[in-house]
DNA sequence: ACGATTTACTAAATCGATTTAGTTGATTAA
DNA sequence: TTAATCAACTAAATCGATTTAGTAAATCGT
């Protein structure tokens, strides 16, 4: 039982190929009534449904999006992927997701593979290493958008949270507690524009309540070789801060680990105050108040970008930023 | 710069597109030493790459598998997915994914679209309600895999956790603890195998250590109406349990939540063992102890499977079972 | 030396759609 | 009445590969 195809249903239906096709297309400009009928009718005796690949291979069109992340493992990423996957639903486009590990390479040969793909667009949590590659197939018409990392800022496409303000309103709620040394735990911000803003964000929260900014507060972890200086070694300090305020979710949970063995209490010894929700939160010994993006906001947002930018070469280039929400726990002490 | 096709490579190489094709499935048979390197040069030149919907076209292969699950964003199934892609990129295969939300109709569409991509194989963790679908594709040829969940036992390629014997050794280390009363927190498991099997592995244990089974402690859970009885209630009998034993992540953390607001402590109060990894368990008032399931080798598990049956039509069936682990943490108290 | 093989290729058909350029017969305009 | 217009279709080209059937030249056996 082979699959039926367009012909079988010409045949059927007595008419030639282009009429079947006409009529699949809405085409009913020059179709008489009992055509139709007789299309119509032809189609739903043999079930037809038209070979997609067939199409494609004609249109240059794939009804097919590309994703690029990280790892479809995180929390925040499965999230925003839910919500690209539910967008694209209402558009019947596909969704090819493909996994870097943080990997620059992976990250090229993804793009490659996407783009000989033929997707009709792209959606990338982009490491920054591969704009060259990205513009080159953006200019080569390729529909493509950046969503959580913003790098030099050139990025066409993109929909990021709203990261100034929300470090602003984070590192505010500390200072509204009582908090006046509150170091700051980032990643190396130099060319990755949506850190840099973060911080940006924790400067015009001590300029606008005039707390002087102290070098020693601005402290560094990385992927690989973890905190520049150990969080016990912060705490020990003769002038030491009486709250963590910490860029992403690893960066959370490695403070926790590293607090956590040496015992030190949260938020009696120090507050902590979290970018990025915790999974199941509610059951920590102490849950940890954080700022949350909306992630599958993101991703509906960014498919929506991204759709628009397919259907029409040519659209304005936007730039999005959603709010993000401080979710009040247990995690920072009122110290006033 | 549209980009390079076959017979572009053809024409530079001075040969026909024939050649080409052949050079490109390495039919070196009939082909001189001069026309392959001519060919290989024209290729690189041109940075050739050939049009994979062409080639799915003719060849009625497409190098893609589809993969439904409940949801992509839950922590044991993004895992699997992980698992599934990272075998898939070994033989270039790539992943279209589709979410049912439990919803047996959109299990239905997902199916109905991915046999109609084209797709080479279908890996699902399947509802067991739309059976007749799966069972007319696969007499059609297309390769399906299972996995999570058994329903009527009649699936032929399937990759579980081997239930019956972790619920045994589950069950098993509580008794080891002293515990003898064990509530058993179930979904209704009647037309479902995988949730059988841990039922038959909870009463092995009992049965093998003389303790004689009460109804009472089987209870039930359900998504929709939440739990039969409340645990609070549950508790609340003359002859309560020491320990529940929790048959999935919705069931544990759901009766963690009950517990919780009733300020009951755990495991002082009484003990819990889950069936499920919980993320971030470390930072929890009480780390719950767990059996867990590996759902990264599952899923690559899965796709072996999956493309042995791909590559040989006619592979036998094959159900496999992989081991869980206990991970201990502190949910347990030894009464002894 | 002549038909039979073998080697090294290529022309053309094919996969299943879409689309362009016609074709045919009916209607309209002058 | 006759050319022009229009309605309602269809034949054939096309998308970019693979594959079958076939051809021409070189080699072989006797």
């Amino acid at each position: 039982m082979a699959k039926i195809k367009l012909s079988d249903v010409a045949e059927l239906a007595g008419v030639s190929k282009s009429t079947v096709s006409q009529y699949l297309n809405g085409r009913f400009d020059y179709m008489s009534a009992k055509t139709k009928e007789r299309v119509r009718l032809a189609v739903s005796e043999l079930d037809y449904v038209p070979n997609p690949i067939a199409r494609s291979l004609k249109m240059d069109k794939t009804k097919t999006i590309g994703v690029i992340v990280r790892d479809i493992t995180g929390f925040y990423t499965s999230r925003t992927i839910r919500g690209i996957d539910d967008y694209c639903k209402t558009s019947e486009y596909n969704l090819l997701i493909y996994n870097t590990d943080v990997d620059t390479d992976i990250e090229a040969r993804s793009l490659e593979a996407l783009y000989q793909l033929r997707v009709d667009g792209i959606i990338i949590a982009s490491s920054g290493k591969n704009t060259d590659l990205i513009e080159k197939y953006s200019n080569n018409g390729l529909p493509i958008v950046h969503f959580q990392l913003e790098h030099d800022g050139k990025e066409k496409n993109i929909i990021v949270s709203d990261y100034r303000k929300s470090a602003f309103e984070g590192t505010e709620y500390l200072i509204n507690l009582g908090h006046r040394r509150i170091c700051f735990v980032t990643q190396d911000f130099e060319s990755v524009k949506s850190r840099k803003d973060r911080y940006l964000g924790y400067i015009d929260a001590l300029n606008k309540h005039q707390i002087s900014i102290d070098e020693q507060l601005i402290q560094y972890w990385d992927r690989e070789s973890g905190f520049a200086h150990s969080p016990i070694s912060i705490l020990e300090t003769p002038n030491p801060p009486s709250a963590f305020f910490t860029q992403h979710l690893a960066i959370t949970t490695e403070l926790l680990t590293a607090l956590n063995k040496e015992n030190i209490s949260i938020p009696d010894d120090v507050s902590l105050l979290g970018f990025d929700d915790i999974p199941m939160a509610e059951f920590f010994k102490v849950p940890i108040t954080v700022i949350t993006q909306n992630p599958y906001e993101i991703g509906r947002e960014a498919t929506k970008l991204l759709l628009d930018n397919i259907n029409d070469k040519g659209a304005p280039p936007q730039k999005i930023m959603l709010p993000c929400t401080l979710i009040e726990r247990l995690s920072c002490k009122n110290i006033k």
